[in-house]
DNA sequence: ACCTGAACACCGTTCAAGT
DNA sequence: ACCTGAACACCGTTCAAGT
């Protein structure tokens, strides 16, 4: 939620400059992949995604090679909102239960980008090869941030460690998404996962 | 693991008979299918299994119109020996956190038949139109035996659901699938359900 | 009643030709 | 340096013709 410190949403990546044309049809590449994903999920055609950004297939294909290229390409921005949250989620002055639900419900919440994104992220947390894993690692840092915080609290049990539990996490997220459950169904599960790592002494 | 009550593994289905040829392709069928989702996952080639089989594509298509009706088919032997291990891991005479880590392992093992298995039984799970929706029930009747066995002997916390614990363990198990860990690396996060679940009483 | 295989549609991917 | 679009390969799905 908070407005942390980002930089200004358009261009401005990384990346050697590209011709003009280039950089259009880029960006536009991009928007209609947003759109496709948004609609049909992370398997959505590519052939319709060139044709909605109005270039050949070639052209998407010297961009984006693969399919997670373009994935992670429309991810951009999406590090920072996942950063940002864990940052508020730390310095919420709340209890460890509550800062964990709304963490976790942060985490479900970006892991469903779009159908089929839990899943992919998922797959490419512990594969260095992925054109996401960079992607997941920021996730990862988050969600250390989170628990370490705990940690340093003492709320958590001895020995959880912040890896498992974003793979637990991850695995509700998958859950979510693949029986199209909405984010209040995630919260049993969630509460479970809480009370399996928040000490006895936190409990209700 | 227990050798309990099973049909003779072979024919027998509740189904109507069919013409020997019929009977005889639908066998190859599964057979190739089982093969070939062993080695492609759940997402192998239609065709590649007809070819194996030695079929037309029809033939395929007449037998099971849908790739989830082949799953389905493949599955058949695969509820008895869920249900039957629900069973031993009930009459098992062990602690609480033991009858859960074995039939915990058990689930896990079972949803991850061949890679992709355990995202269909998720998906499935909450889709009734489903052609493995049964395979799922079963699954579910299974985990209640076991859950509603604790729930009795007061080892679990109040409120713990066994809907919910089914679907956070498919989630592990998807997550297990996906990520290609082994059995062994599922354990920490089964772990942390376990705690999650069980009464502080019980806690090591 | 069941099977075959040609035919069609759709999609991912490559690459020669163009600017 | 980048784009286009034809061409190819592969796969799912249907259906007319056969037995």
């Amino acid at each position: 939620m908070a407005p942390v410190t980002s930089t200004t949403e358009a261009d401005a990546a990384p990346v050697k400059p590209l011709r003009a044309d280039a950089q259009r049809n880029y960006d536009k590449l991009v928007a209609a992949a947003r759109e496709v994903f948004a609609e049909r999920g992370a398997e959505g055609s590519l052939d319709e995604i060139a044709k909605r950004a109005g270039v050949g297939p070639g052209t998407l294909y010297r961009h984006f090679p693969t399919r997670d290229d373009l994935i992670d390409a429309l991810m951009r921005d999406w590090t920072e909102r996942v950063a940002a949250d864990s940052v508020a989620a730390v310095e919420a002055d709340v209890s460890a239960r509550e800062m964990l639900q709304r963490w976790f419900a942060d985490l479900v919440r970006h892991m469903t980008l779009h159908r089929g994104a839990a899943a992919k992220l998922s797959a490419a947390m512990d594969d260095p090869s992925s054109p996401i894993y960079r992607k997941c690692q920021m996730l990862g840092e988050a969600n250390d941030r989170v628990i370490t915080h705990l940690i340093e609290t003492h709320a958590l049990r001895d020995g959880v460690e912040s890896r498992q539990v974003q793979r637990l996490v991850s695995g509700v997220a998958t859950i979510v998404d693949q029986a199209e459950l909405d984010a209040e169904q995630a919260q049993p599960m969630l509460n479970i996962v809480i009370d399996g790592i928040l000490r006895d002494s936190a409990t209700s």
